[in-house]
DNA sequence: CCAAAAGTGTTCCGGCTACACCCATGC
DNA sequence: GCATGGGTGTAGCCGGAACACTTTTGG
């Protein structure tokens, strides 16, 4: 670029960033997403992902994890919260240049939100049904969740993020359903238990059982150090890439 | 925190978000990356990734593209131009509040800049000793360069991107020396060219062959329309995660 | 002829798939 | 007993690792 100036006396225009979030969680044997309705214009009233403004001084990181204990009162530290691709199309908002760094958190076994706890009325919303109801986020955020849940399916296959929408201890049932929703796809259980059970690390027996529905208890799990499966939990072909 | 505001009455400082460059290339047999020598404060005279700030009206996809236009006359447009995760610290840049958008480029054969074009001299550095060599680059882009590689890396299980390193034809040998320079490890000769030829789409022969240095010609390849790899081509265990 | 790189064939092994089969519970 | 889910065993297939071996060039 030109060389003297580098300076800002070219027309830096006023810009801002935010941070947006995609929380994920499963309630009710389905994927779901914390949906807010938003409050004012643009889009007032229409469902969005919540997210906000980059407060002085403050990092993009932080932003995110302040605006998930808001959303949430869920420690962003302890989760793992993942930056995805930034949105900076000039025109994707209507007050002007504001580009949005969307962060992906997923939490287990979130409450649904009481209503009118902010002046945004939050919600969870089942991932697939909004997905595949055409268009219905303000903004891009339909783009952002499509995104986020083509990521969550990639982390699946080689990281251990399975666990976290799990509680403190789980069944290897439990964790397969997490699969089979973010998939959507049916895995054999038989073939499932064995490569979980089989990859170090990656749960710890708690010995004890559970016992609910019919069927035999399950044993009970604890997530272990593992962060990351060797060998990968791979779908196989048939891309929704 | 508080509830009733998400307006602007909060202050939202003034923020400048960047684009950084991180343009990979094959060169000398090593792996080559793009770098300028700052003109200006901070960090003048010391190296550092090309890159600028987002213009008036500017997407950051589109600034990214201008960016490596400038630098290297290449199309951003046909070039894999990958998005980074986003560098936002709130004390990364001394100028003040500065966020900015790395992207990775892999060009083929780009032939080294001459010195001098620009204000700030541009040159290619071999990435392995750049990272060796312990904190070199200004700002934060060690950093920035340790993300792009590793993201380089992975691509290469999954995506063609291999081919974008080559020219327009190219020997499978030639292949596969930039999966042992990016992956750092070698690779057994006869079954890479098993995995890469009977992967579908992934390479073209031209029939015609090469003849260089002592030894059989090798056949030349074009890369095929497949943008994914299945199955994937996977570095075994070991991690430099 | 020799060195060097390209490419093929073959063997071994481990993971994935599919499915038969047994286990423990609620009803 | 029967339905239901949990868990083990096993056979076949396929891909990767390792390596012997042939091919085709430059010297």
């Amino acid at each position: 670029m030109p060389t003297n100036k580098t300076r800002r006396d070219r027309a830096h225009e006023q810009l801002q960033l935010t941070v947006d979030l995609v929380i994920l969680t499963v309630y009710g044997g389905d994927l779901q997403v914390l949906i807010v309705e938003r409050g004012n214009e643009p889009f007032r009233g229409s469902p969005a992902l919540p997210g906000g403004f980059l407060r002085s001084g403050e990092g993009v990181y932080e932003a995110a994890v302040r605006e998930l204990w808001e959303e949430t009162r869920l420690d962003g530290e302890k989760l793992p919260l993942r930056q995805l691709e930034v949105f900076g199309a000039p025109d994707r908002d209507p007050r002007g240049r504001i580009v949005t760094v969307p962060y992906l958190a997923i939490a287990p076994n979130l409450p649904p939100p009481e209503a009118g706890s902010d002046a945004t009325a939050a919600a969870l919303r089942p991932v697939r049904q909004l997905l595949t109801a055409g268009a219905s986020l303000a903004f891009d955020h339909d783009d952002i969740l499509r995104l986020a849940l083509e990521e969550t399916a990639k982390e699946l296959e080689h990281s251990t993020i399975a666990t976290e929408f799990c509680g403190e201890t789980f069944t290897i049932g439990e964790l397969r359903a997490i699969y089979e929703m973010v998939w959507d796809r049916p895995l054999d259980p038989r073939n499932f238990n064995r490569k979980v059970t089989r990859t170090d690390g990656f749960l710890e027996p708690v010995g004890t059982r559970a016992s609910r529905e019919p069927g035999r208890p399950a044993m009970l799990y604890r997530a272990g150090p593992a962060k990351r499966l060797y060998p990968p939990i791979l779908r196989s072909a048939e891309g929704e890439d």
